[in-house]
DNA sequence: TTAATATATAGACAAACGTCTATATATGGA
DNA sequence: TCCATATATAGACGTTTGTCTATATATTAA
């Protein structure tokens, strides 16, 4: 949990789920979209898989990448429970 | 936007929105429940604060803080909306 | 088997982060 | 006015993060 939300917390990784949103995609297909380098993006390509947010499969020389959907709904569910704003009654705070 | 998710990316900023969102609390309420100094808490409530994701109100000497419950609310449309996974064929992935 | 391509890993380094102690600022009460 | 309390800010310091270059590993093609 603690990894899903430092994954979040880079602008490019959260650029890379865009992407994979739109399609399953190889690690040089995705460095086209941006500017550093090789190196840096399987780093943060690690931080997405370490949260459980990406999958892997080896298809001859590349390797694609996935959203992982079923994690991906966990997430969401987590995501919203913690946002979830079920306070009724505003009992310590009053009114200007 | 990045203020939001880096928000979010420690475990005690969470706790304390999951403290917020019982009830409003003042700096000193809400240090009893952690083991870091009132300073670290102050650091910790900017972060939030920066992220609009908390109002502060002064009460005499003590200023209370409480969830920002509008910004919430577009919070969680945002993170909703990374989320949302609309693929409907998966065009670029083959099965096993 | 050798060369080329795709990806990951190791190591370095600056910047950001989370924490601390010390101090400043604001308020309330004696 | 002076002191105690509540909160914020400044500065220091070790750890983590994001980036880089260089290199290692895996696969394909010749």
């Amino acid at each position: 949990m603690d990894n899903l939300f430092k994954a979040l917390a880079d602008p490019n990784r959260r650029k890379i789920i865009q992407l994979l949103k739109k399609k399953d995609m190889s690690v040089s297909d995705l460095l086209e979209h941006f500017n550093f380098t090789q190196a840096s993006l399987s780093h943060h390509l690690d931080a997405l898989k370490r949260a459980d947010l990406v999958l892997t499969e080896r298809q001859g020389q590349f390797i694609i990448y996935s959203l992982n959907t079923s994690v991906f709904q966990e997430a969401t569910a987590m995501i919203l429970n913690l946002f979830k704003y079920a306070r009724s009654t505003s009992s310590g705070h009053s009114e200007k």
